[in-house]
DNA sequence: ACTAGATATATTGATATCAATAGAAATAGA
DNA sequence: TCTATTTCTATTGATATCAATATATCTAGT
């Protein structure tokens, strides 16, 4: 049989040019890698500053507005929260409210290395907006917020 | 002692709103399920998708520049390659011209499975595309790829 | 109060991601 | 040519990600 058609070369450079699931997920990486070797000499990756630093609040939230916050599934929370449970910077305790519900909370550990860590992200953040253009990064938060 | 100062509130607030590489990821995640779901019929994530349709080219190409243009590890490459190798729709050969190196292609079942994905991911990205301001889309790309 | 459906989370299994490391081959410099 | 360095890829171990599924609890309707 005639192995049908194939995709022209052409097509294959339009979807690589043209896909903003492709672009955004080298974005992804290329900032997460960044970020995690910044933060690497306080031992957290970029996930774990934004998930520790969602934790910083007045009240401590249950698991599932804090995976929505980060747009992420529930099941990769649970799976997040281990290693930072483990190193006791997170502590996870019944919701009295709703029996079927857990709570998070930073430990008086996890907040000295949150706190460790925040210079570090101001550093690395603020170079990485001064280098792009006046005005983009502020442009472009709000062109990712409309996608998640 | 005194368990020193503690981040304020209005800190979390602002590194959750300004941080880009927190809104990658959310965005990178939402894309990712959003193309996942849309391609599972045909058995394929938006990540193997990606990396199946650039190795649609004339030549077959060496690993490390398909893990640069993907932006990401080659140790992750060599990962993401075993499944798709697995189900006969990649292979992976020596590189005559460099003992060290491999090169991919693509076997004709993976030239269909890419052909039947290609109508897929053109009505997803069209409606994703359709979802967003005029003109958004195409400034997001650029905007992505000053970052990666 | 009972029950049906909805909600909150955990577990398992597959894949994705990277650091650290190692091995083999190519390349550059003496 | 010989050697030091660089380049290309694989492996291991830790974490991240999600689908499918299961369990416990809550809530709404009766």
């Amino acid at each position: 049989m005639s192995n049908a058609a194939e995709i022209p070369f052409a097509t294959t450079l339009l979807v690589r040019d043209t896909c903003l699931c492709l672009h955004a997920q080298r974005a992804a990486r290329a900032l997460a890698r960044l970020f995690d070797d910044a933060l690497r000499p306080v031992g957290l990756t970029n996930g774990q500053f934004s998930l520790m630093m969602s934790l910083n609040r007045p009240e401590p939230p249950p698991m599932g507005p804090v995976a929505k916050l980060l747009a992420m599934d529930q099941t990769t929370l649970t799976a997040a929260l281990k290693p930072l449970q483990r190193r006791g910077w997170v502590e996870v305790f019944p919701n009295p409210r709703d029996k079927r519900g857990r709570l998070l909370r930073l430990t008086s550990e996890g907040k000295a290395v949150l706190m460790a860590a925040l210079p570090i992200w101001e550093s690395t953040h603020a170079a990485l907006e001064a280098s792009l253009p006046e005005g983009d990064a502020e442009r472009l938060r709000r062109d990712l917020v409309a996608l998640a």
